[in-house]
DNA sequence: ACAAAAGTGTTACGGATACACCCATGT
DNA sequence: ACATGGGTGTATCCGTAACACTTTTGT
């Protein structure tokens, strides 16, 4: 079946000038579209003690009391998805040290919260290993691995934010925020160690980086611990932003 | 500064008991969360006589009078955004036979659309070369790469778009989306050609999607045409379903 | 026979991994 | 001296790009 002029006035009405009386009022019923309500979450990771963890705070009310959710809530009525999840980490979780925040999905099953309709858009935040945020008591870290029992579909988002910080390691920069101001070497392998799951080996990492761009070296080292050993030298990364600095190696341009 | 009790208690007013009541009145106003209108909007990608298109359909009335603008509109009070962009496609524009469809990212910006607050959700659809849908008067397809002008911030979620899919091209089997049922490695070249912006050579195209099980052939071949040449094997995707085929080579899990 | 288009074989090369070996320091 | 951990050099491997060559057709 064709289109039919009546269809494309609904498009007219939500943008164009129809839409500027009454649009509250004939929007709720039937398909023409609706109000609905909207949350910014958080999926906020750090390494800490050589594992991934992710930011979670307990439910104290139903549904799903005693559950695990990730921080976030609703979208003021002037501030983007972005700001207004800042925002919220700041005031609910005093967590500023985001050295990366990205989009990561919007979830939109009219179920996914049982009692009204809530739509949610996650984002996927980055804290260095060196801060430690002052959370809330109901407010801890947990290995992304191994998540408690979750309410709504914040797992979804958690196992997305993982896979999305996973495949990024591996072709941009994002590994800055991860890494503290500065590092060893061995101390960045443990750091993807932990993000991708599986063992780094430093001497090659180092290469790998180097070759890119993306580390460099301070020109200082830290002493050799008690049992010896050479003194590690220090890195840092150059760019402080997301950078793709490994774009796909195949299909490439002919030369 | 560390979190107080009263911030925390919003969260609970969204997903919690709280919100039963009175929900719709007392959220409009100040950051407490406010009603949004969403719309879902897609960016339906087709490679046409060589060239990478873009449906759009022009504006009639402002804001933005003249203007092209995405397919899509007001998300209904009882679908995902994925089935509303889906149906929306399918009435408006008469596209039904998408092979691929998946979520871009949310826009947000209060100030993205002139009239009132809308949020965005974009899609990227995916129509065969060999369909050619029946889309209204208004409606055209155009270089994705030389777009006309554009309403609202639609233009930003057709590059979007884009860079997804060229990236997914390079390590997803995506091309079945792009390609007939059945095609010469040539055409197949060329649609590859279109999506990426540069020459594909068809014989290592081959060996690349061969060598990772994403292309077989079909045992049959097309005559040659008139000018002579040897008859081309007719190859098709051995899966009609999104698969990473080749996951980051970097960093990559030792043996 | 010759031109045209498809397909195959072979080489070259870029980039990463693996691993042996060398360096700097503490005890 | 020797143990320990960091750093360098080098061999190897994997996969793609490039390109010459062969195959199959039409005129």
């Amino acid at each position: 079946m064709a289109w039919n002029g009546r269809d494309r006035v609904d498009i007219s009405e939500v943008n164009g000038q129809a839409a500027a009386v009454g649009a509250a009022t004939n929007d709720s019923g039937g398909g023409g579209g609706s109000l609905a309500a909207h949350e910014a979450l958080a999926v906020v990771l750090q390494i800490r003690a050589g594992e991934l963890c992710v930011l979670l705070w307990r439910r104290a009310l139903p549904p799903f009391e005693g559950a695990w959710a990730l921080p976030g809530g609703r979208l003021g009525a002037c501030e983007s998805l972005g700001s207004s999840i800042r925002r919220q980490l700041a005031q609910k979780v005093d967590v500023r040290d985001l050295n990366h925040l990205e989009q990561l999905e919007t979830r939109s099953d009219p179920d996914r919260d049982p009692q009204r309709r809530t739509l949610a858009t996650a984002y996927l935040g980055l804290v260095p290993a060196h801060i430690d945020p002052v959370v809330p008591d109901d407010t801890g870290w947990h290995p992304a691995a191994d998540l408690p029992p979750m309410a709504f579909d914040h797992a979804t988002f958690v196992r997305s934010g993982r896979r999305r910080l996973r495949a990024k390691l591996s072709y941009t920069n994002v590994g800055f925020a991860l890494a503290p101001p500065e590092f060893t070497m061995s101390e960045l392998s443990g750091y993807y160690r932990a993000a991708l799951g599986h063992d780094v080996a430093a001497t090659n990492l180092r290469r790998v980086l180097i070759r890119r761009g993306q580390i460099e070296e301070t020109g200082r080292s830290v002493p050799s611990g008690r049992s010896g050993g050479r003194p590690a030298a220090l890195f840092r990364f150059r760019a402080r932003e997301l950078e793709i600095t490994d774009a796909f190696a195949v299909l490439r341009p002919p030369n």
